[in-house]
DNA sequence: GTGAACTGCTTACCT
DNA sequence: ACAGGTAAGCAGTTCACT
């Protein structure tokens, strides 16, 4: 029969000793397919010597008893040259690992002969199924296939025979399905007293106390949490559930459900093929999977990739959700939980706190999901991994897609040795930073350069291979390493493609008025931004495939070159540069369009290297430092025509300075750049002095926030934040490695780190408000007022504030 | 013996 | 466990000067 589904996940097994790909995916109504393929043979390169290929091929089929099954040889692409690989095709999958540790005792570097080395034995067979179909999550499949009689949880099961990947935007129809656990201790232990459920037609708590719960509300009290599993196994079966959402599941609420599960004696049985929940082990944390039902813990993802775009400090579910949704949890401290559930009291708050979860992990996801999709379909990999990678990851996955495509072999991981022998070698130098000129400036355009590195990578052909290989080639500035011309290398290639991807993509926005395609074109294009931004980093990284520090040295070399040929550029038509940081310029005093030096600036630069207006500032203030002489780089605020504040590196954008310190800043930062109105901007530090003196602050106000980075013993030195964490754990608060330190600094003797205290143990009369107004409120707001022509002494004066 | 000046550790930011 | 460049606070040390 032939139908069209979408590709949602995969794995591999083995039935009937044979080897089977499993495609879990769903039609265009909505109903279940899974795809079994026994077509697809383990395999794995074997690179030999170039006079010893068919006395190496003999070899290794002698084999057989090994489970070798065939042996070819095939053209791949390798350090610009094509070789004769062999591709040994195995019976079974665990074949793959026993026959290459035979092979690899033949590498002339183990003493042995013939073979100089062996590739892609270690991807997953499903992955590189998919990686040589070119599918994703998300992409969808003509196939060709013949009902299967296989007891899966599924509305159709059929083996596969011919599979063809179309074009196609559509999202499909999933059943998609938020959870959420909440826990208490007992005796050392943890034990679920709630879990809920959050969908477009489910909105349901499980708990473990009556109450009188609101009637429109679908509660089910099962005491037993032994029970409770079973239902919560139940619940997720008859939804059939497609994708399994969570926030931090597979750090928590997975850990915690198979313990209580194997001590209670409830099997998890809730994959497609009825199998019980594995955990794979992963770099820091495991992700609990399961076939056919998507475990998407999006935390992974919004941590991962998305965390370095947020405003918040904390990566918790609340504050992601305002940042992103504008709706937050229902506020319930853990104790009022546990009392909740203890003293019998709040049940109803509990529950609707417990559901709300939920839904915000539904609402997440729901906005997440597309973006995932194209990610998923760039890299040829299933949505269960692609949430849960890094940015290296992803360029890496897209990588070894892109090699596959392009008849390159796929470079080995480099072991521990060898990364440890990368990291020994140090840094190289990264992008210019021109020292900005201080003070306030008006009517300030700036201008970047359109993905500075990837189009410079793809420009200069910058890959591992065509590093000072050729004689006539790309000269890099400063450094002098020769990338080749004649021929292309691969990593230019793979990104000159996605840069060209994009482009199309772009344009075809622009021809496109319907909402819903627009979407979908817009989460391409960021997609693939996503993954070609990484790969410039991804080259300097010590663990990656595709490492080359000279790539990377080199893209940032170009990078210096290009920016200061611009600077140079725009100070000889005149223009009064302000300031420049690796892809971007300021000019200040711009008196009219700058179309036109946009456009000779462009005519000047090579191959994809572009120039766009960024935008334009009526005002904007530079500081001088604080320490030192000149003026402070990353530092700086500006004011758009609609009196917008963009603040970068100050105080006011950074989580360990109190929340009173950054609202003070930046009140003064809008007297000043909206009104250049000093005294108004001197009130307001007063007014905030006077408030610290009064009393009259929020305690929450005056709160730091600092990460702890590391485990406690292995700090050196004994700062505020470390203080404060000890403290915390003296007094019984969980805190490790990852926490968020929340203190502040209170009165009395000693260094300010002796006197910093836990948010949780302090009152406002504890609190050292001479610190408050000298370290926290007044130097900010000082050096915006120091860049305006006042004094420090002139600004105590008028504070009347005592300086020692 | 004291305080200024410097150094190193640490965090969080910018591109 | 993608990169380097940068500011700044505080602890701890050094060093000049009394």
């Amino acid at each position: 029969m032939k139908l069209k589904v979408c590709f949602l996940d995969a794995d591999s097994t083995e039935i009937n000793g044979k080897t089977v790909v499993r495609l879990y995916c769903k039609d265009e109504y909505g109903k279940s397919v899974i795809l079994l393929d026994e077509r697809y043979k383990p395999a794995f390169y074997v690179l030999p010597e170039d006079s010893k290929v068919d006395v190496v091929k003999k070899r290794i089929e002698s084999l057989s008893n090994f489970g070798v099954e065939h042996v070819e040889v095939e053209a791949k692409k390798h350090n610009l040259e094509e070789k004769k690989f062999l591709k040994v095709l195995c019976k079974a999958h665990s074949d793959v690992n026993k026959v290459r540790n035979i092979v690899k005792a033949w590498e002339r570097a183990r003493g042995g002969s013939g073979v100089i080395d062996e590739f892609e034995y270690t991807i997953p067979l499903h992955k590189k199924y998919l990686l040589e179909n070119c599918i994703g999550t998300g992409r969808w499949l003509q196939v060709e296939c013949e009902e299967a009689s296989l007891d899966y949880r599924a509305d159709l099961v059929a083996k596969l025979n011919k599979l063809t990947p179309c074009e196609e935007f559509r999202v499909p129809k999933l059943r998609m399905l938020a959870f959420d656990i909440e826990t208490v201790e007992e005796n050392g232990k943890k034990k679920i007293i709630a879990i809920s459920f959050y969908s477009k037609d489910m909105k349901k708590v499980l708990i473990s106390k009556r109450a009188e719960y609101p009637k429109d509300m679908d509660v089910e009290v099962i005491e037993d949490e032994r029970a409770m599993l079973k239902r919560f196994v139940e619940i997720i079966n008859e939804y059939q559930t497609d994708f399994l959402l969570g926030f931090a599941t597979d750090q928590y609420d997975f850990r915690i459900i198979q313990e209580r599960a194997s001590a209670l004696g409830v099997v998890l049985g809730i994959g497609k093929d009825k199998s019980k929940i594995k955990f794979v082990r992963r770099k820091i944390v495991s992700s609990a999977k399961t076939f056919g039902l998507v475990h998407i813990d999006i935390f992974s993802h919004i941590l991962n990739i998305l965390a370095p775009r947020l405003q918040t400090e904390v990566m918790t579910l609340g504050a992601i959700s305002s940042e992103l949704l504008g709706d937050t949890k229902i506020e319930m401290e853990f104790e009022e939980i546990i009392e909740a559930w203890r003293k019998e009291k709040k049940l109803v708050k509990l529950a609707e706190y417990c559901l709300k979860d939920s839904e915000l992990v539904y609402r997440l996801s729901d906005l997440l999901l597309p973006q995932l999709f194209e990610l998923c379909k760039i890299v040829c990999q299933p949505i269960f991994d692609v949430s849960r990678m890094t940015y290296g990851q992803l360029a890496e996955w897209y990588l070894m897609k892109y090699a596959n495509e392009s008849d390159y072999v796929i470079l080995n991981s480099p072991k521990f040795d060898v990364i440890a022998e990368r990291q020994r070698r140090g840094v190289y130098t990264g992008g210019y930073v021109k020292e900005p000129i201080p003070g306030i400036h008006e009517n300030i355009v700036v201008f970047d350069f359109r993905s500075l590195y990837p189009s410079i990578i793809a420009t200069f052909n910058i890959s591992p291979e065509t590093l000072n290989h050729c004689k006539d080639g790309y000269v890099v500035p400063e450094l002098g390493h020769v990338f080749c011309k004649s021929h292309k290398g691969f990593v230019s290639s793979a990104i000159e493609k996605l840069i060209l991807e994009r482009q199309e993509i772009k344009k075809k926005l622009k021809e496109t008025k319907q909402k819903s395609e627009r979407a979908i074109l817009e989460n391409m294009q960021q997609a693939i931004k996503t993954v070609s931004n990484a790969m410039y980093g991804m080259m300097a990284f010590a663990g990656a495939r595709w490492y080359c520090a000279e790539c990377a040295a080199s893209a940032a070399a170009f990078g210096r070159h290009y920016i200061k040929e611009m600077i140079k550029f725009a100070t000889e038509n005149g223009y009064k540069v302000l300031y420049a940081d690796t892809d971007s310029m300021f000019i200040g005093d711009v008196k009219a369009k700058v179309d036109k030096f946009l456009e000779a600036c462009n005519a000047h630069l090579p191959g994809l290297l572009k120039i766009e207006f960024q935008g334009f500032y009526k005002r904007g203030i530079f500081m001088p430092r604080e320490t030192g002489i000149g003026s402070a780089k990353k530092r700086y605020a500006l004011i758009d025509e609609k009196n917008n504040l963009l603040i970068r590196g100050l105080e006011r954008v950074r989580g360990d300075w109190c929340r009173l310190a950054r609202r003070t800043q930046e009140e003064v930062l809008d007297a000043v750049l909206r009104k250049k109105d000093v005294s108004a901007a001197i009130k307001i530090i007063s007014r905030a002095i006077d408030a610290l003196k009064k009393g009259k602050v929020d305690l929450k106000d005056l709160v730091i926030f600092e990460l702890l980075s590391k485990s406690l013993n292995e700090y050196k030195v004994k700062s505020p934040h470390i203080v404060a964490a000890k403290k915390a754990i003296a007094r019984g608060r969980p805190i490790s490695e990852g926490s968020v330190i929340m203190y502040v600094i209170a009165r009395g003797a000693g260094t300010v780190s002796d006197r910093a205290e836990p948010i949780e143990d302090v009152t406002m009369k504890d609190i050292d408000i001479d610190y408050y107004i000298k370290k926290q409120i007044i130097p900010p707001s000082l050096r915006v007022l120091v860049a305006m022509g006042i004094s420090e002494q002139e600004l105590y004066k008028k504070l009347g504030v005592e300086v020692e």
